[in-house]
DNA sequence: CTGATTTATTGATCCGGATCAAACATTGCT
DNA sequence: AGCAATGTTTGATCCGGATCAATAAATCAG
């Protein structure tokens, strides 16, 4: 159940044997239904969690209560709301797991913990800050650039498996377009 | 000349004595004109600066050879192309002084070497992350959830300074609006 | 399995902001 | 100061994608 988190810490990171171990002891599971909401506005950020099998959301709601996603996490991968995680302030994300899903969580109290009594750590979280931070930039970039059906081929290029694997609704709420203008852009592409 | 450095260091990190000093004299003096290019795209990330009086942008170029500007930076504050820094990969941003300015700059090399060699430093450095991190997410979802319009009232709201300082040309670029858009904002607002 | 709800497609219309164009104001240069 | 270059405003038109509406297809619960 730990092998995919430990060759994920493990790829990035230089956490080997009993720190390694130190660190895993405090990832529990959780298995969680399609649809769980796994964290909401308003509350304290608790948790990382990592991903088994299964894929999260996170979204924000637009001031007329419409909810945008700003990512799909997928197996292999961690996913939080960062931005209240580093702060501790309350959610201004949701997350949401849109298939049946197994994770692994740790408390940020002990994530943040973990900073000061296990070396190395601190290298894992750096690798964290850094691969979010060049992926929402380049996020970022893409919507100020891009047209809807070039950000459509850009994901059809780069992240197929999000086309692939999950409804058009959620494709097109990625892509911040209506499902209308998703349907015709699939009809020509 | 490196007591706003100084002041800004050490309102984020532990950094003090001589271990401050230690890091300030990686910090070379650099006086820019009014326009002049400190950063290119395509060339490698070098620098990463500190301001003490002016005010840079940086940007990146869409494919049709329209520049956008990501951020502006001020008087008291670090600008570096992070997402290039980071990883040493080429440029995909410029940076530009948009005001005659005087900076401090510190090479790449210096500060990821100083992340090894001064304790404390890499707590700078996660500062920086995770504050780059939290405003680039914030101004993603900025440009999600919000109209021009709506945009420009925020920015007014919580930026007057943008507005007040630099010419409608490039306050309009920074919302990605043209400037025809942000004149007939700023007529009917 | 079946009816009910959710999701996907297709068409008609609308709107925010871009584009093009022209007049006007400001800034910079020597 | 005086001219050129750059920045700003206002108007007319256009276009990408939203909205509204109706139907068809897929998914789900009992």
């Amino acid at each position: 159940m730990y092998e995919q988190l430990t060759k994920y810490i493990t790829a990035h990171s230089p956490l080997r044997d009993e720190r390694l171990q130190q660190v895993l002891t405090y990832f529990k599971p959780l298995q969680v239904k399609k649809n769980a909401l796994l964290a909401r506005i308003g509350e304290p950020s608790r948790r990382m969690f990592f991903i088994n099998t299964g894929c999260l959301r996170v979204y924000f709601i637009k001031p007329d209560g419409r909810e945008v996603t700003r990512r799909f996490a997928f197996e292999n991968s961690f996913s939080s709301s960062l931005t209240s995680f580093i702060s501790g302030t309350t959610l201004k994300e949701a997350t949401q797991a849109v298939e049946p899903s197994a994770l692994l969580y740790m408390d940020r109290l002990d994530f943040y913990g973990l900073l000061d009594t296990v070396p190395g750590w601190d290298l894992f979280y750096r690798y964290c800050l850094e691969y979010a931070y060049v992926t929402n930039t380049r996020r970022l970039e893409d919507f100020i650039t891009l047209s809807a059906r070039e950000r459509y081929r850009l994901l059809l290029e780069e992240n197929p498996e999000v086309v692939l694997r999950l409804p058009n609704k959620l494709v097109a709420n990625y892509l911040n377009i209506t499902q209308e203008a998703l349907s015709r852009i699939k009809a020509a592409p």
